[in-house]
DNA sequence: GTCTATACACTGATAGAC
DNA sequence: GTCTATCAGTGTATAGAC
């Protein structure tokens, strides 16, 4: 009996555990980076002894590759709404709008990824190589598509997708200095939706959608 | 005699050798980190012993301090073509040119800028404050004059130039990302010329810029 | 102004009792 | 599975000879 249980019982355990220590370190990596955080740290957020880290997580280096991994499937998820899409106006808001509510609600995730690749990614190299490669060649696919079907002007779809990771990722990396220029405040509701607003604007109206497309946005 | 001559000589050593510690200094904090930088490792890039880095700067903060102040230098430098301008399709293609081509030349600047501001800006919180509010809404000013002459929609400034500090440079931050999507090549001239050409096309398109304007870009 | 040697604190990681 | 004690290595910074 108990055999059946207690090996669930552990591997809830396990689980919880792996999760606190997991939220933790995605906090102090955004805010200290790689080097500047130290397994004391992350053990005192998490509210566990520095030992349990290494009980988890062999070492600081595979605990940072679990949290990079995470955020990338984080990423990955929400770029679905860009498939299921008819044009431009549609996929692209859509993705605009997802991009911008991960921004808005999971800022930490994406400073601990910018600041990897801005050092080269060492630890995820592979995955920029084969996933971020493969999913950012599909989507150029799907917009050179629309392109050719006159449904946007004939931009280089490669460049208008840097804008929008870089637009609304901005918004998360960089939400320190966005709030110093809106008095110390972090931005409200009605400014997230304003901005949504301008950035989906700029961006369609740029590639060529038409008026009476944009005024739904 | 030697009295008068003495003292430039000193002071020639020390430019020299400041200059040296600085450039390696910015090589090393936009790979590494603030965190995951060290002393050996900058005094090792310079040439230098590692004591002679403490002689110049006192403490590891004051190098990296000095090195962030120069880079906000750089910005704000390159955005003087901002205000010679008689409206959006000038100033801000100026300005996106002016910007992109930084992100070329001094892409370690702009890491280290990037990871500062990442990281909540410990070290210059104040310049955040003064000169980049000061400057920035110099800037919404004269954008939103350029609104109600009616030279651009009625977007709102304050995003618009969030999109065009988060593409320009996304192409310096995220540079290792772009390349390895560039079959793990750096962009050439003539990508680097299409860069531009794009962001400054969706960009001034949309705000309004009238496409007559825009064929020479 | 330069450089060697070193002080002192802190890091990641582990051993071993519970 | 938890936690205390501890080790070996490395970091910043400095003292002092040259």
């Amino acid at each position: 009996m108990t055999s059946t249980i207690r090996p669930l019982k552990k591997k809830k355990v396990r689980q919880e555990n792996e999760k606190i220590i997991l939220d933790a370190a995605e906090k102090v990596f955004s805010e200290a980076g790689y080097g500047g955080a130290t397994m004391q740290l992350i053990a005192d957020v998490a509210g566990l002894p520095k030992a349990n880290l290494h009980y988890y997580f062999p070492t600081k280096e595979s605990l940072y590759r679990q949290v990079v991994q995470n955020i990338f499937n984080v990423w990955l998820v929400a770029a679905e709404v860009f498939d299921s899409a008819t044009g431009p106006a549609e996929g692209l808001g859509a993705y605009i709008d997802a991009k911008m509510e991960i921004s808005r609600r999971h800022p930490a995730g994406s400073k601990v990824w910018a600041s990897e690749v801005m050092h080269r990614a060492p630890i995820i190299h592979d995955y920029l190589e084969t996933a971020l490669v493969d999913w950012t060649n599909d989507r150029i696919k799907v917009m050179q598509g629309w392109v050719e079907a006159g449904l946007m002007d004939p931009i280089d779809p490669r460049h208008l997708l840097y804008m929008i990771w870089a637009t609304t990722q901005h918004y998360a990396d960089f939400n320190h200095q966005i709030e110093t220029l809106n008095h110390a405040q972090p931005l409200s509701d009605k400014q997230w939706q304003a901005a949504k607003r301008n950035i989906k604007r700029i961006i369609l109206k740029g590639i060529g959608v038409p008026e009476s497309e944009l005024s739904r946005l």
